[in-house]
DNA sequence: CAAAAAATGTTGCTTAGGCAACATACCTCC
DNA sequence: GGAGGTATGTTGCCTAAGCAACATTTTTTG
């Protein structure tokens, strides 16, 4: 899993320890190692889950089926990125989602317990990773608050003006390049893609934005 | 402030502490306690956030303004809940939401980086403290997904049905008393108390459920 | 218990936006 | 360059659900 080690140091988990430091920390955490084929599953729907997982290598999702049966997206894994860590962390609570590998895949995995409660050792690193650990999960709720932000408008406009107002902040500029094609961005803000469209051809009209692919300009 | 103590030691932040501990500790953590009229504010629009606090009396919400100029009601926040600990988490941040006293209130407020730093003194209840901060905000994450899960459902049938699936395993019965009234669960699911009030019937009355005010059966 | 107030339900009207179908622009690779 | 593919834009039609107005039920309180 060497060739791997780069892409672990790489994560919010382990950022701020040192290579060798992580060398070491990954046996007091109790590191386990998985391969998954294309289509293999990670986590499944209604596991209760008590490892955080960090992907090395290929892609997942996480999905969920919906109540008449039809599978949904909810988020996309990438290397370097977490696994479950919610679930981990809020324990008692069962999986809404099931994770799988979208290719070939390598991901390794920590009880959660240890990295909480510390290892035996008490090796000082772990006040870091505690402290990644909650950066990592505030993170997560960040994330899941600004999509929240943008469902909870009624309108169109206004929850793509919601959208663009947060990646702005977050670039500090009128002038944003979103990392969104129009199909993914109509998913985000759970509208049709033809309605996304139509309406941000009326607010170019009306001059509040400019926009081109996915370059936007908010006036 | 001695006559708070039996919230804050209600609050997550400090469950599992003894009072005993929790009164030393109050000292290391640097509490600082802070009064507020009614309309009061804690925390600005666009402020960084740097401590977390717990409320102690009285009620506060997390509000804010929508593009046209509306106030829009994000949380109620009761004594022993946490105020920003979202925000003092995520750092870099800036403040999404004011939150301001609805009535006259207490609250009191500890540096994050204390918490999650520790104090000079090494106390070993802040391994305690931070797994709490940690399961702290494992919760509202979890509370952000169940509505995300909601709210990103196209019809206001699935949206009802996601919102009771929800609480049933919850509750782990499909005979559930929900926590929410018609209008409070209508501004939850996005949607009109009357188009909620519409679609309950007729769920009613295609046999999918059974209600009686806020208790809810699932078939 | 009666009256007022609050919560919930009902219903006609209207419209935003979903849906489908097609048009145009943009990319890429032979 | 052109042929095929993908991303984006446009448009007519239609329905779900917003909105407003009123009805009924439940709760509060004097």
């Amino acid at each position: 899993m060497e060739i791997f080690f780069d892409t672990l140091s790489k994560s919010v988990l382990f950022s701020n320890i040192s290579e060798s430091e992580i060398k070491k920390m990954l046996v007091c955490l109790k590191a386990s190692y998985r391969k998954y084929s294309k289509g293999g599953m990670m986590i499944w729907e209604g596991d209760k889950v008590s490892e955080v997982g960090i992907l090395l290598y290929g892609t997942a999702r996480s999905l969920k089926n919906d109540i008449d049966g039809k599978t949904i997206i909810v988020t996309m894994i990438e290397p370097s990125n977490f696994i479950g860590i919610l679930l981990a962390c809020s324990q008692k609570r069962k999986s809404p989602v099931s994770v799988q590998a979208s290719q070939e895949a390598y991901a390794v995995f920590f009880p959660i317990e240890i990295i909480i409660e510390g290892c035996s050792k008490r090796c000082n690193c772990h006040k870091i990773l505690m402290k990644n650990l909650l950066a990592g999960i505030a993170e997560k709720a960040m994330v899941l608050h600004d999509r929240n932000d943008c469902l909870i408008k009624s309108s169109v406009r206004e929850k793509i003006m919601t959208y663009l107002l947060t990646v702005s902040k977050d670039q500090g500029s009128k002038k944003i390049s979103i990392p969104l094609d129009r199909s993914s961005m109509a998913e985000y803000l759970n509208v049709e893609r033809s309605s996304l469209s139509r309406e941000l051809s009326k607010m170019k009209r009306d001059g509040l934005i400019n926009y081109k692919k996915n370059y936007f300009v908010i006036f």
